[in-house]
DNA sequence: TTTACTGCAAATAATTTGCAAAACT
DNA sequence: AGTTTTGCAAATTATTTGCAGTAAA
């Protein structure tokens, strides 16, 4: 089953209505490498369809955060950005130049956590969080 | 020599002029111990002094950042946050609940830092970057 | 006295909201 | 049929900008 249709069969199981503006907002999302604003989706869902009201974008991407399926704003410069849950925890490493990312394990941070939890008791959520710096390319120029 | 001074010291060497505004935004920064948005100023000057104009406020917080005297926009939800830049290396431990920033030694980190570039030839910029997760006291709730 | 800086008000950008019409179930 | 959901346009929020007056240096 494909991300897209998990995350329909998701949301019809609690009752909410699929409608094909959502359908499409959810692949948009799903199929997107990595995060995105309501702003771009819309954008790019002007060339497949007669476009879908920006407004419609704004509420199902705050509703799939909501519910659990998607993450949102692990980045940010004055915008909202959204990306559907993976399977498996990883961390994004943002190019702070490129704005390329790059998906790493998340298995680099579990000493992380652990000795956060102990110096700090603090409890990080690691899935899915962000760390910016330079990608290879961008730092040799 | 307290912060404040050091970063007035340090524009005012740069050419910049000192204003009293600036001078008066700069503090508040400075005795502000976590990240705090231009409008969060804008409140807290508005009690001790005839109001500083919300755009001056804008202005002077970007120019600490452009010239690197300030730390700008690690956290967010649709604002823009700054702090000054402290003199040791550190990260932001940011609870997700109640808001409380743990400021914690870098050094857990280098090890990390390590890691992502010789696994994804990523330089990270570990100084200063927040990773949220719940503070001690809120995960006893 | 020169030129940077400030205040004001208007402009812009991102996001949200009220409400009537459309469309899932 | 009944209730969600959508589209539209207007409202809101955060931030930026132009410009004339004010004040550091």
């Amino acid at each position: 089953m494909s991300h897209s249709h998990s995350i329909i069969a998701e949301l019809r199981s609690k009752g909410y209505r699929i409608t094909p503006q959502r359908e499409l907002i959810i692949q948009a999302l799903a199929h997107h490498p990595k995060h995105i604003t309501a702003e771009e989706i819309a954008h790019q869902l002007q060339q497949q369809t007669s476009a879908i009201n920006i407004a419609t974008i704004y509420r199902t991407l705050e509703l799939l955060w909501e519910e659990g399926l998607a993450c949102r704003n692990d980045l940010s410069e004055g915008k909202t950005f959204y990306a559907i849950n993976e399977h498996g925890p990883h961390i994004h490493l943002v190019c702070r130049k490129c704005n390329r990312v790059i998906d790493a394990d998340a298995i680099v941070l579990k000493e992380l956590g652990e000795i956060l939890q102990e110096k700090y008791q603090f409890d990080p959520d690691l899935d899915h969080s962000s760390i910016f710096g330079l990608c290879s390319a961008c730092q040799d120029r």
